[in-house]
DNA sequence: GTGAAAGCGCTAACAG
DNA sequence: CTGTTAGCGCTTTCAC
């Protein structure tokens, strides 16, 4: 194992001092003589010199890293943002610690915690506990916050918002539209916001047309730990789907829909399964709009999340934030988008 | 924004020196009297004391986090791998920094640089490059590297390789057995190893059985340059199979293999397109055996490739070399297992 | 059991 | 233009 290579190992071998070599080789616009540069830089070359960021770190106190902390990166949905977050953070020379939650409250403090240490100095955070007594003192320390997914109610972290109110509104509106009056709620455990937020849109549309709430035809998942092996809201939808079909026939929904993409897959798993077609046996549709929504058959209708979007947005916004040290910008809040595929067909009652 | 806390701050309130402070905030086994060590850990507390990583790498030059290099988080195959790394290196204190190569030489050489700048000790790669004059300099400066997936020739590279050639036999022989005779095959381009595998071990199967190569039932796609928007696998498959589909009916293969899952659903929605019935019509088999694979309809026949097995083994095998600095463990060979669902069916000719 | 001091690799006043 | 010097926050000899 060779010996790493310092400033001071160039210095002495160019004859100069490191401050010298440190100009040079940090791109410094210190007037250094042409000569000695380019000595240096070939020197520099030669002796495969590599940096170590650590000592650069320690003086200037910026580790060019941020951290971002979800819930799974096995869920499509996070995977297609964590993508547009390092396709930010490359353009600008970041780089970007990856952080599961698993929806565990205290990995998630963990993990904000060890990133303040490692002197990380921006987050982006999808945050399942919403812990705002640490937050807000992590923000008290300099850290940046951006919320993504998840709301946060802290003043100074920006928020990335999406109308997951609308998007709820949006796919009863289009299920009405279609024909459908009984209509099957499938959703996961309605603690975090999100959720709440597509649960409150959905029937304040259904209200607004004057279809009366069927509470049999809501199925909430129990609040048991969420087990994230990645298939859990899979199997959520096919588990509650089973609970619908218990209904005797006049009372089964015509159309079902899914909290997101991947429990409307358990959905139509499960109605497969007992022989039901979908469209034309019962209609469904997803929320998200992850990519494998458009690869099943049928494919399925959906409202979109713009998940790509949504990284690239966040980070540049973090970025910005870090690079100006200004809290002034204004969160913003995405639309959704309706998504009509295959799996939702017309009801003629 | 509230100063940061040092151990000098704490010393002085203390009125001892850091050095004490430092012996009892990073657990040194070194002695101190209880009175002391109580006091300070009760200042840090008040004080909210958050120690600098930076500062403690600087001096013992282990920074606990490792590098990991895959050609994307979008592609499931890799978040399952990200998520057993992730989870392996969590345990033991371990953080993880994720670069996505994009399939892009360039970015792969400069992630590798910079992470040896932020002086990361050890790295998980899928490399696509095989650049094996850097990475043979990097391991001389002490990195560690432990390459995943696609084979990389150099000696202290630790391998967790895959049996691809068994996985593409395994393959062809179910196809074979179940009486397909006419079997197209459908990849992406063959320029990493991987796929190589897996197509001569198909072939090989075939021609083990007498079945004669037919060219025009073999796919491969070109070499341009691979967007990684992610869909790219999926549009391959459609795409080639537009081309199979050119084929007269007489010609017209029985089944389609594909060299990966997102490939075959190209290919069963490209078929679903043409009005064609997986299975009934054809069959179609993957390879990798993602999460969605078994969330299709028809649930999709593969070949399974254990992804997140391979992301925990990995990273818990570069942990192990970190501590004990020793090169002296084997690789190891992960073997594929057929995983039969519903998308291949008898061929009765 | 505790403290003084050196130093990890780098940058940035300041001086020349 | 170039060099000297003083740290960034922490650990770790070496004294006491």
């Amino acid at each position: 194992m060779t010996k790493r290579i310092t400033i001071h190992d160039i210095a002495r071998e160019a004859n100069v001092s490191s401050a010298t070599v440190s100009r040079v080789l940090s791109n410094s616009d210190y007037p250094v003589s042409a000569k000695l540069r380019t000595r240096i830089q070939q020197l520099a070359e030669e002796m495969n010199y590599i940096p170590n960021m650590i000592g650069k770190q320690l003086k200037t106190d910026n580790n060019m890293t941020i951290g971002v902390i979800i819930p799974s990166i096995s869920n499509p949905f996070y995977a297609a943002v964590m993508l547009g977050i390092e396709e930010a953070a490359r353009k600008s020379g970041y780089q970007v610690l990856l952080c599961n939650s698993l929806q565990d409250k205290s990995l998630e403090e963990g993990y904000l915690k060890t990133l303040v240490e490692k002197q990380v100095k921006g987050v982006i955070l999808s945050s399942i506990s919403g812990n705002c007594k640490l937050l807000a003192q992590l923000l008290r320390m300099g850290l940046h916050v951006i919320a993504i997914d998840q709301k946060l109610d802290l003043p100074d972290v920006l928020q990335i918002e999406f109308d997951y109110w609308r998007g709820g509104q949006m796919a009863a509106n289009y299920l009405l539209e279609q024909g459908h009056r009984r209509i099957g709620y499938v959703t996961a455990p309605l603690d975090r916001p999100s959720r709440q937020q597509i649960y409150t849109g959905f029937f304040a549309a259904l209200q607004a047309a004057g279809v009366e709430l069927n509470e049999a035809l809501v199925q909430v998942a129990g609040d048991e730990k969420e087990v994230y092996d990645g298939i859990y809201e899979f199997e959520n939808g096919k588990r509650l789907t089973r609970q619908l079909l218990e209904l005797e026939a006049a009372e089964r929904p015509t159309a079902i829909f899914a909290c997101n993409d991947l429990t409307a897959f358990g959905v139509i798993n499960e109605l497969a399964d007992n022989g039901l077609n979908v469209p034309d046996d019962i209609s469904v549709m997803g929320f998200d709009n992850i990519e494998f929504s458009r690869m099943m058959s049928p494919a399925l209708t959906t409202v979109k999340q713009p998940n790509y979007e949504m990284g690239k947005l966040a980070c540049s916004m973090l970025l910005d934030r870090l690079r100006q040290d200004n809290n002034y910008e204004t969160g913003v809040m995405l639309l959704p988008q309706l998504v009509v595929r295959n799996s939702v067909k017309q009801y003629l009652a």
